[in-house]
Parts: C-alpha cells; sequence; structure tokens
DNA sequence: GAGGACTTTCAGTAATGTTTGAAAATATGA
DNA sequence: TCATATTTTCAAACATTACTGAAAGTCCTC
C-alpha cells in the first residue's frame, strides 16, 4: 500500500462524506460533492472531468457547477486555445466561510427578519393573553434576528487575521476550563 | 376586521413561513411547525392539539414532539389530574440559540472535524502535487473547523447579557459605514 | 384482570427532491 | 454559410424522505 494509495482513498472519503455533510446543512449532496471535487483540485476542470470522476450525468453536473458559481464559490476560467468552460473553486477557507455566511444570511436570516417584524405588526393591536404572548415572542425573535443579522454581516467582512485576534481575545476572556 | 382577526391571520402565517425556513436548516418542515405552535403557545398543548392545529396524524404529530424533546427545545409536562402529556417549549430565544446551535456542531462540526483529521492523515506522506495540494487543504480545513467548534463551544456557554455585551463591542470595533 | 386512556411503532403510501438523457439552443471556426 | 463543439433545458424516471392510519403496547383505575 503506497502512499500514493492512502492519498488515493482519502480523496474519495472526503468527496463522498463532503456529500453527506452538506446534505445536513441545505446543500444537496452531489453540490457538496463537486465542490468537494473542486476544492482539491490543483487545476481547473471541465464538465466531462466531473461526470468522469463523480459517475454523474451531464445535466447533473452542469446544473451543480453552474449552482456552485450562482454562490460564488467557484469561477469558471477560459483555457486559451480550448473552447470548453473549467471551473475553479475559491480554495481560501476564510473566504470559503464569508461567501457561505454572507449567502446563507441572505437567504435564511433576511426572510426571517421580514416574516417576524410582518407578524409582531399585525399582533399589536391584539388584546388576548394568546395574542399578547404572540407579539411579545414575534418581538423577542425579531430583535435575535436582527442582531444575528448584523453579526454576521460585520464578520463576514473581517479579513482573517484581525477576525482570529479578535476571536482569541473573545476566547481568552472566559475562565478557563478547570478539569 | 378586528384586532383579533389580524393576529389569527398572522399566526398562520408565522406557523406556515416558520417551516418552510426550518427546511433550508436542517429541520424538516413539519418539525418546524410543531415548534413554531408552541413556541407562541401560552399553554402547553397536547399531541391531539397539534394534530388539530396542523391538521396532521397523530403520528407525525408524536414523531415530531419527540423529536422536539430530543433537541432539547420541548419538554414534556404533565398537568395533574391528566392522563395526557403536555408539551412545553423554551420560549427564551437566547436559549433556544444556544441549543440549536450546540445541537449542529455536535452533528456537522464534530464529524467534518474527525473525517478532514482522518484525510490529513491518511496524505501526509503523499509525493503528487494533486496530493500535496489535498494536504494542505485538509489541514487549513481542520484548523477552520477546530477553530470554529470552539466558538461555538465558548458562545453557548455564555448567558445572554455577556454575549450582547461583546458582541456589541465587536460591532463597535468596526469602521462606521460612511453612506 | 378488564376496560379505557393514552403512547408508540411501523408497513404502506404519498409527497418531495434529485438525476438522467436526449433534444434544443448557442457559440465557434473554417 | 455550414458543420461541429459545447452548453442549456426539462420531462420523465428514480430515489429519498415524510406522513398516515391502524394495530400493538403501556399504564392506570376500578
Amino acid at each position: 500500500m503506497s502512499a500514493q494509495d492512502d492519498f488515493l482513498g482519502a480523496k474519495d472519503d472526503f468527496i463522498s462524506q463532503w456529500g453527506a455533510l452538506g446534505s445536513s446543512w441545505g446543500i444537496s449532496r452531489t453540490m457538496a460533492q463537486v465542490h468537494a471535487l473542486l476544492m482539491i483540485s490543483p487545476e481547473p476542470i471541465s464538465t466531462d472531468q466531473s461526470m468522469e470522476e463523480l459517475q454523474i450525468s451531464r445535466g447533473n453536473a452542469h446544473t451543480n457547477l453552474k449552482e456552485l458559481v450562482g454562490w460564488g464559490l467557484v469561477k469558471i476560467v477560459v483555457k486559451k486555445g480550448e473552447r470548453k468552460e473549467f471551473f475553479e473553486a475559491e480554495k481560501d477557507v476564510w473566504k470559503i466561510f464569508t461567501i457561505v455566511l454572507r449567502e446563507r444570511k441572505r437567504r435564511e436570516i433576511d426572510p426571517a427578519i421580514e416574516l417576524l417584524s410582518d407578524c409582531s405588526e399585525r399582533s399589536k393591536n391584539v388584546k388576548s393573553a394568546e395574542g399578547k404572548a404572540f407579539h411579545k415572542q414575534m418581538n423577542e425573535l425579531e430583535d435575535f434576528a436582527v442582531f444575528a443579522s448584523q453579526v454576521g454581516e460585520t464578520i463576514s467582512k473581517l479579513k482573517y487575521g484581525p477576525a482570529i485576534k479578535y476571536a482569541n481575545k473573545f476566547l481568552g476572556l472566559l475562565p478557563k476550563d478547570k478539569s
């Protein structure tokens, strides 16, 4: 068993399990696998190469590659002399994180704020106990969502260095675990 | 159109849309709806009441209520003189957040760390360019995942007050937007 | 220990989400 | 312009997940 074989096995495991993890996020299994493949490929790869490596159909490869481009996680590169499009993933982990953070804020937190603010508004004059409890809960959820949104916004604008610096300061502020 | 009617409409919208949002997280639509229902109910509610309000089957109501109990988001309460079980959701928004944070860390980040660490190990001696790129990427992802795990751990242990205090200090550190 | 109130399970069904493959559209170069 | 390489679309097939309803299980109470 050579080191190269170890690596090839690890590569397959990474792609397959990254896919499984992706689906516990909101991302489809295949999209996560395509992303995994691109993330560990030193060279940009084509639709046909993805099809080959992941054993998926052209339509599937195409859709998922374009969706990743839509997320901003992957860029299209055109090699000179070639007609095909090639795809290259962002590899910097902090950049990947901020992209995903921004995208999920936009897709999940922002609509939640809208919902909560609307529900709060529509229940502000209600008299029943049930209604008052509802109004209060809507307000509290909205306040939290707005707060989370601001924190997300702030973090996504940071560079890696400052982020780590703040985080370490923050982590250090807590009492040490005395185990 | 009375204030009470406004509220009833808002309540239905909240339940239905909270469900839709839930499914963009890893949570099933119905589980999120049950959670929404419990979160806005001033009184604990029974399986039959959930079935009635959400128009779902007994089995479905039962499974989702118990799953919420499993997450720690809902508690079973027994009313004296009653044989039925009633269910009551945690309403404190910060507590809900820390419970979800901990649970998702356990389900998503921890397994990722294991995967990445394993892949890093198995590719440490490889010589090819592709293999070296893989090893590097695994290390960087692992470092980040461990870091995220620690931040999550720390936040989930905070009380709401200190969390807000730190966050405001943090938010204030960034240059103001000059628009 | 029988009867009823309630909970739990699960096989079958329904609903939803994903993938395929082939055809249509588009782009490229001679 | 045409032939061909490539991308894009999408209806139908497939896979996965969620839900139902009824039956089995549990736990009281008399």
